[in-house]
RNA sequence: UGCCCGAUAGUAUAAUGGUAGUACAGCAGAUUUUGGUUCUGCUUGUCCAGGUUCGAAUCCUGGUCGGGCAACCA
């Protein structure tokens, strides 16, 4: 047996009832209902709960949670299937709360035969009147004080169909002024005559979440029934239940969850943002979903380990989304190719370079990763190069080119910048510059030392593609939290489009999803919308920059600010 | 103003009565043919008030603040 430290309170409690020998193995459930896709706030109860089974040897159920026929679809399971196994995880079996309908149908006429269940004729503005309010007691219902027999009676004839949505109700009889609102006779069945996804029109009465989450999980004898916090008011309930059926006692723990700055995360607002055009679809690279952050170029391994950094506890938290950041970029680091693309192109001539010659040079291709090994770059007279790796008129600390500054071209030679052209409009467009012949890169005899290296692309063999530059998708940290509705605070630049950027002609294998490192300007992904002869890069995330910093203390520092 | 959660650097998260530590972020420097990576150093914290104790982030009491609960949603 290996040595296992708890790294949270509910690996603790686990561990303690593992020694006290409340259970002698763990059994999970990630239990998603299908009705919407899966996102990063998904990926923590994964990690979570496929986590503590694979750490104490036990195994983890998915269940879905499909007591709602009216919002459930099957093409939401499969989409959760897909996103849980790219996520890395493989769940012991496959369930569903429907399954159980017929047993959880037994158990209701259990509770009713124990007079600890009722049919209730009210309307549900009559149910919410009488229940009550946080601080006030409710009332009871007329219907309260029925016969076990008529009860039964009645809800064989709500499951035989002999009554219209909303007619009646089975309610739990517990206490009408309980402090804690869930237990003042919850709803147990309601009428619905829709068709389910899987059960199709064989039931018309379908359990609420209180009588169907803890029972399903009392039927696969789950041991930890792990949910977010809004739930820590249901436990009691769960436990009423469980109690009064006499079934396997599974137990309930809350954690709290995952907030992240810079998005929203609740359904409800995933699905606003797909449904008023924001985005396009749940698979936007923009979004927080897991096939948002797939499209996006993140990687399965990177979100486990955010999620594994982020930790677990109770209080509520909102991460930074620099994290997720620092976890995608450290694992691309490592494995991503790097290539050259030059995403805003100027023309850079080298006036001392023969015309028509061409030159393969070798590079590296990772230097984190020596056994990546190296590839060869087409190198000519004309190159693209970065606008912004040339100024005219450049501050202090800049170190790439400019009338009469030196930098090297990567994996190339020295060159020395002599001189420019503008259009029409003051924009340069053209740089001249003279190369150094003996500098070249690997064989360098100049004795030059330069502080700036710059990618480059040769123009001659460059490959048109598209890349899209996405941001955070609003522009404040929490959007969740301020006047107005969160649409208002959507970023308006979170997508920028470069219709033609120049990429070396290694490139044109790539594949979607492939991902590489664009020297100096970010990790790049393939996207899905690539064809034979048109490819399209996701900016997964940007290289850290501390230029950019240094350019920022420039402008707040400068008196015209 | 009923019940239930919670409160440790900017953001998270450890310390389980015994030196408040780690990560991200930030700042400064070194290295660098990516202003990347790597390395070094630094800044910043126990919500408040009492109490128990030789000793309290931790235990007790009372506050304060934040969050949740009154769907035939989950």
């Amino acid at each position: 047996m290996e040595e296992v430290k708890a790294s949270n309170f509910i690996e603790e409690i686990i561990e303690e009832d593992l020694r006290s020998g409340r259970c002698q193995s763990v059994r999970t459930r990630f239990p998603p209902e299908p009705n919407g896709y899966l996102h990063i706030g998904h990926a923590k109860s994964i990690v979570l709960n496929f986590g503590i089974a694979q750490k104490y040897s036990g195994e983890t159920n998915l269940r879905f949670d499909d007591t709602n026929p009216e919002t459930e679809e099957t093409e939401y399971v499969e989409a959760i299937k897909e996103d849980i196994r790219w996520l890395g995880y493989q769940w012991a079996r496959e369930c569903y709360a429907s399954d159980y309908f017929e047993q959880l149908y037994a158990f209701a006429e259990k509770l009713i035969r124990k007079g600890l269940a009722y049919v209730d004729d009210s309307s549900s503005e009559e149910i919410a009147r009488m229940k009550g309010t946080p601080t006030e007691p409710g009332i009871e219902s007329p219907y309260r004080h029925r016969t076990i027999e008529e009860n039964l009676r009645l809800f064989r004839e709500m499951r035989e169909g002999k009554y219209r949505d909303g007619e009646k109700v089975l309610r739990a009889k517990i206490d009408m002024a309980s402090p804690n609102m869930h237990l003042r006779d919850p709803i147990m069945y309601r009428i619905k005559h829709a068709q389910h996804h899987r059960t199709g029109n064989r039931w018309c009465i379908y359990p609420m979440y209180d009588f169907a989450h803890g029972q399903s999980d009392s039927i696969e004898q789950v041991t930890h029934s792990i949910c977010t916090l809004e739930f820590v008011d249901h436990r009691p309930l769960y436990n009423w239940f469980i109690e009064q059926l006499e079934i396997f006692p599974s137990r309930q723990y809350e954690f709290a969850r995952l907030n992240l700055t810079y998005t929203v995360m609740s359904k409800r607002k995933l699905l606003q943002l797909v449904n008023k055009g924001y985005v396009r679809g749940w698979d936007d690279p923009r979004m927080p979903t897991i096939r948002g952050l797939r499209r996006r170029g993140y990687t399965p391994e990177s979100i486990r380990d955010f999620c594994e950094r982020i930790g677990v506890q109770k209080r509520e938290n909102i991460i930074d989304m620099s994290l997720l950041e620092f976890c995608i970029r450290e694992q691309l680091n490592k494995i991503a190719q790097r290539v050259m693309v030059v995403l805003q192109p100027v023309k850079l001539i080298l006036t001392n370079y023969p015309e028509h010659q061409v030159e393969w040079l070798s590079t590296e291709n990772n230097p984190e990763d020596p056994s990546a090994g190296t590839r060869t770059v087409p190198f000519s007279r004309e190159l693209w190069i970065e606008s912004d790796d040339f100024m005219e008129n450049p501050p202090k600390k800049y170190f790439r080119l400019a009338p009469g500054m030196s930098v090297r071209l990567k994996s190339a030679y020295i060159i020395t910048c002599t001189g420019y052209e503008k259009d029409s409009e003051g924009r340069v467009h053209t740089v001249y510059a003279e190369y150094m012949p003996n500098s070249r890169s690997g064989d360098d005899q100049s004795g030059l030392k330069v502080k700036g290296t710059i990618h480059w692309v040769s123009v001659a063999h460059a490959i048109g593609i598209e890349v899209r530059l996405y941001d955070r998708l609003f522009t404040v940290e929490n959007p969740d939290e301020q006047p107005g509705e969160f649409t208002d605070y959507i970023n308006p630049h979170s997508l920028e489009i470069i219709s033609q950027a120049y990429a070396e002609p290694s490139l044109a294998q790539a594949k979607p999803e492939d991902r590489f490192q664009f020297l100096r300007k970010g990790y790049f992904c393939v996207d899905p919308d690539s064809t034979p002869d048109r490819l399209v890069f996701n900016r997964t995330v940007t290289l850290k920059d501390t230029w950019v910093k240094e350019l920022k203390k420039e402008i707040s520092s400068s008196p015209l600010s």
